[in-house]
DNA sequence: GGCGGTTGGGTTATCGTTAAACCAAATTGG
DNA sequence: CCAATTTGGTTTAACGATAACCCAACCGCC
């Protein structure tokens, strides 16, 4: 005799078959509308299902389908504004179609990439996206070789490799910037980041501003640190050390919007004013919507777009639009739109 | 004959076995580091293992030893500042253990919420975060209770019903907000707030905020909209509303500092100064990251710190330190820090 | 030499679900 | 009136792992 369902323990297929006195797989097939089952019986295995407040188990269900409802999201961090809005991009996409997100973060470490990317393939996603920009361990890249996977890669556009991308030439933004400040006529700048051994991708920016100004002609004085934080903090210390150890320039480019805040404070603090004796730019376009009002330039990006985009990779395998080059488009005096989406042709050969 | 292994699809723990030859059993205890097993075989399985890119099937493992990995989170939209925050302090204490976090967003719908709750306990997780103050679903409150789980109630501390609670009473922090404007001395007030039918802990912080004022003698206008967003945009509007209709009070109380940034930029538009023709203050204290200056008073919420305790609160079951009280800090001039957690005391007797 | 205890594994059943094949009864077509 | 199909299900065998139990060999010790 089976045991009969208790409420300590949430119901099974099982609990609801018997209660309804058919075979297990008549409540399977009801459940998920499939087969042919007199309406009647759908009726009252469904009816009896409800009652019982039976959730199908997904973890047996995946098991046994070999298809998951995951896909594993490897961002820096949750908290930082820029990714969770591309991760909001991603759920609007997934969430909808059934699909859960399983977030991993990263805090730009490759070593807890790693750690990551193993536990996520444990999960047996049916997907992963994967924000490039940071060293791959030799062990997360074995892992993403053999596992049977396509991820897709986000945010960095400047090695596509292969799967699909969704993400902009890091390289070509810090062209612009720099191409910027040419109209703009500046005759010294400099450029100020944090942490750059890690994140690849703003180190890439930092490379094509510097380039471009020197293509010009045009020094860029580089004030970096390897341990400062990525943030507010992190701008403010180094634009007070750029006051103290050399003459001011015409325009300061940060790593992101966050580092430009500081900036400006530490140069509100020294009595310098924003734009008439320096231009600031920042990257992200983040500061601009809790600013009550900014002397900021800023590159937008297009994030949530970004994420829907990278989910639909995910869930739609190739049936993705065709490649569109980057289109950066100026906005509202200051401001910079930067429109992309990326794939390269790979995925439909596969 | 078994197949033998392909590249095309990953390696499973028979794989290995074959490979190693070795039965399953000895490379899961291997893997695991449980058993008897001898350190000749023990490295060999490991190596065979490692070298074949192998990684165990938790969905497999969850299913026979009925243990996940998996924490569900609902929370209103991870692209919110303050509840990525939250969910950051979630992870910190989750990741290390080998836990995943399942986000769910809300946007505050109740019927959202009660498909999340479904799709969440689908996938069978060891635990459940719920942030609470929006209404709940009959439906919901059915799976909560059917599910065998205690879901730590997070945000919302005002009604504690059973289980682990992590929050604050807004009732609380309204009637601060109100003390704070009768100590200032202010003759008239103003709340402004967004889709307060939906943010029922934001409601409740507008009626502690009415009441404290109303007890005093102090009348407060109240300016909200059940459409407009809870955002600056909303607050801007919702601001230009009120010099439109109405004598300038002095002093306006927003529902969070996103909308009091809203806010900020309609006074600013009229030329109205703040705070010498009227005081603004906000909610959350995430403003005050971003900004380079505010005349904003805002109250700071410990919103990792609350996601930590959560997270120590589903995964530690009931060894938790026990209930504190509120303990509102003032804190550098008009900023608050409102430090908190609470926990009923039924958690120990379940 | 028999007895208890440890070491190093292997066997079997099971977790909750679905894919695929199967089957009896009812319905059709010519 | 008999073969062919449809209807409404059931049975069996996975999916990839773990729990619980079993078992042979070896060891020491009275």
């Amino acid at each position: 005799m089976s045991q009969s369902h208790s409420d300590r323990r949430p119901a099974t297929i099982s609990d609801v078959a018997e209660a309804a006195g058919v075979s297990r797989m008549t409540v399977s097939k009801v459940l998920r509308g499939t087969g042919h089952i007199s309406a009647a019986t759908r009726n009252r295995v469904a009816q009896i299902a409800e009652a019982m407040g039976y959730v199908p188990s997904l973890l047996a269900g995946a098991l046994s389908s070999q298809t998951s409802p995951l896909v594993g999201v490897l961002i820096p961090s949750v908290s930082d504004q820029v990714y969770s809005e591309v991760l909001a991009g991603i759920n609007a996409v997934l969430t909808p179609r059934g699909f859960f997100s399983l977030i991993g973060e990263t805090f730009f470490d490759p070593a807890n990439e790693a750690r990551l990317v193993r536990m996520m393939l444990s999960m047996k996603p049916a997907g992963l996206i994967v924000s490039g920009g940071l060293p791959q361990t030799d062990e997360t890249a074995h892992l993403l070789r053999t596992c049977c996977l396509r991820p897709v890669k986000l945010w960095d556009g400047d090695a596509p490799g292969s799967g699909a991308t969704v993400g902009m030439s890091h390289l070509a933004v810090g062209n612009a910037a720099a191409q910027l400040c040419l109209d703009a006529g500046f005759r010294s700048a400099c450029y100020i980041g944090a942490q750059l051994q890690l994140d690849l991708c703003a180190n890439r920016r930092k490379e094509g501003f510097v380039a471009g100004l020197d293509r010009a002609g045009l020094p860029c004085r580089v004030m970096t640190d390897p341990a400062l934080p990525r943030t507010a903090h992190g701008g403010q210390t180094l634009t007070e050390r750029l006051l103290q150890t050399g003459p001011l320039p015409e325009v300061i480019q940060y790593l992101n919007d966050d580092m430009a805040i500081g900036g400006l404070r530490a140069l509100f603090a020294a009595g310098i004013a924003v734009p008439e004796k320096v231009s600031v730019i920042g990257f992200n376009g983040t500061s601009h919507r809790h600013a009550l009002q900014t002397r900021l330039t800023t590159f937008e990006v297009p994030l949530r777009e970004m994420g829907e985009l990278a989910a639909r990779a995910v869930i739609e395998g190739a049936d993705i639009p065709p490649p569109a080059l980057f289109v950066p488009h100026l906005l509202r005096g200051n401001t910079f739109r930067w429109s992309h989406n990326a794939f390269d042709g790979t995925g439909a050969s596969s």
